[in-house]
DNA sequence: ACTGGCACTCGCTACAGTCGAGTGCCAGAG
DNA sequence: CTCTGGCACTCGACTGTAGCGAGTGCCAGT
């Protein structure tokens, strides 16, 4: 129960050890790297309370201690001061986004850079459909019965489908078409798209409503239902850093998770009005991931929360500087998309 | 040199149970699996001769044999028959393949197919723009100054980039703009822009010529020169499939140059009259996957290449059947491509 | 409440010995 | 000339033993 302030701070000297040298740390050697101003014996019997209230635990017998999930939990909430960011950093930052043309551009370049800047896996999803409004939508006659529909959201991001029509349909009618959907469309959120696109069927007059009905279909399966999130991955290669240690032994479970959307969204994805989140091994509701932590927050222009991204590492990893970056970048692109 | 049928006979036996065992294989063991009507004395023999010829080697003096790269090699090219694929299989293409609604699900599917099928890192090259016709330009204004051109290219693939403008553009001007570059372009070859964008430019009317200037540059710097080409990837958790007893050791230099496109463009994207490449070991050029083989072919609708596919994993691997099974995806999604 | 001392645990390393798979070579048979 | 059986040899893998040392828990003393 009660950790005074020595075993607290003898905590956070046992997780800063553990993370730099990656070998469980004995009594002996914390007293020596730290200015505890107490004997080993000492520092001993606060780490037997630690250990008996979960916080840290011995691999062997003989062998020094090592922070459990509860452990970097603690240390998380409560020992770890924010560690800011080098000047180098930030400008690294800068120089690395300012470069960018382009959505797809700007996602690029985050994803890398989190990834080089934590050396750690960054995940970084696309600005969401969901969240975002129509800022325009273009009908491309390929022939007489295929239209190519490109939507344009308001946060730059570009989808577009192949649309087979029932009949063909005339050049004129095309452009009835984009006119109407446009005039119904643009400004709303796409989350909300699903009555107004109804109406939009409703409202056709008779020769169009073919064409407007697969229209619509399509403009609701897939780029409100389908596709809608993309995600951006780098940095795999830094799973490998930690000598198989990390990760009890096998990469398979992480590799196997990384590939699947779906599991990336759930891990950055939840975007809640919370700024950032860390969850650490355990609690992780992913299976595979049981052995990894993940630091995750939104990101978007202003105080709008448009994405998510994060970084996935070992549980031992450098919280406070991960959050600091995961943070930081984050900002940045929010500021970068507030721009356009 | 004079290598007669029994000793390619051995050979083809060692491959195939170094592939199948992914253990060393002594003269033993093949006359009792293989029918080969020596006995392991002739066998060992045989051995000797093709290790002097750099065919196989011994890890240890008291280990069976491995291959060599050179061994492979030959195998490959004289001992190995075309493996046909099973019914399933093709069942399994079909199925999986005919429900793409789209270019980036296509090759999002065969990525994820041929991952599957091999249960090795697939990798697949979205059809080149330099190899594709341009099917229609589109721009849409964002704001008097910007504007999103967007290129559909006959092979399906659509690629757009914001424009910003040196200067106010009205909407009927723009109207122009859209009217002349597809009056120029639509129809020619990416690759065979650079001039016709030139005379573009010298063509316009002069209150258009600003303008004009930007949108070419943008043509040119980013469709043509820049993104050019995107790759699709899946299945690096395969990679951890043989305990890192491939790979000597240590996924790290794979898994770094799967992140690089340049990388991967190269080891899939020179596509050549040629139908299929196979690159063992050493042959490649990049010296992150010295360790690794890769199977890669050209794929596009009919006769015409417009990109790459290909399947990357241990030098130890089913060279027949990674074979067969690139080779067959390649040609349904060519069919598929045919089809639009 | 902290400290020094001490006995104890146990993983790691080194070393020796054994086992066995696999080889190379050779003499003899076909 | 080719193949075979036999035999001696090599060397990695595995086992068991022993000593070392980092680290601990506990206790008596300040």
């Amino acid at each position: 129960m009660g950790l005074d302030d020595r075993k607290l701070a003898v905590l956070r000297a046992i997780v800063e050890d553990y993370v730099a040298t990656q070998e469980p740390v004995g009594s002996k050697a914390l007293v020596e790297r730290h200015q505890l101003g107490v004997s080993p014996a000492t520092v001993r019997n606060d780490m037997a309370v630690l250990e008996e209230e979960g916080y840290i635990r011995q691999p062997h017998t003989s062998a020094g201690r090592v922070p459990t999930d509860r452990g970097y939990r603690l240390f998380v909430d409560r020992l770890s001061r924010v560690k800011p960011l080098s000047p180098a950093e930030r400008r690294a930052i800068e120089r690395f986004l300012a470069g960018a043309v382009d959505l797809d551009d700007v996602v690029h370049r985050t994803v890398r850079l989190l990834a080089q800047l934590t050396r750690q896996v960054a995940v970084v999803q696309y600005p969401s459909l969901a969240r975002s409004r129509v800022r325009h939508l273009e009908l491309v006659p390929i022939s007489t019965t295929r239209l190519m529909l490109v939507m344009i959201a308001d946060t730059g991001r570009v989808e577009q489908r192949l649309v087979e029509l029932p009949a063909p349909v005339p050049a004129d009618d095309v452009i009835d078409l984009r006119r109407l959907v446009n005039e119904k469309l643009v400004g709303s959120r796409l989350s909300d798209t699903p009555p107004l696109v109804q109406a939009l069927i409703d409202e056709s007059v008779p020769h169009l409503r073919p064409a407007m009905t697969t229209l619509s279909t399509v403009l609701l399966e897939t780029l409100v239902e389908r596709h809608e999130e993309r995600i951006a991955l780098a940095g795999t290669a830094n799973l490998t850093r930690g000598g198989l240690l990390d990760f009890h032994g096998s990469l398979r479970p992480i590799l196997e998770a990384l590939e699947e959307e779906v599991v990336l969204l759930k891990l950055i994805g939840e975007v809640e009005p919370s700024t950032l989140r860390v969850r650490i091994g355990d609690e992780n509701e992913i299976d595979n991931l049981r052995a990894a932590s993940v630091v995750s927050t939104g990101y978007g222009p202003g105080a709008t929360i448009v994405g998510g991204m994060g970084v996935l590492g070992p549980t031992r990893m450098d919280y406070p500087g991960t959050i600091a970056t995961v943070r930081a970048v984050a900002r940045y692109v929010g500021e970068l998309l507030a721009q356009n």
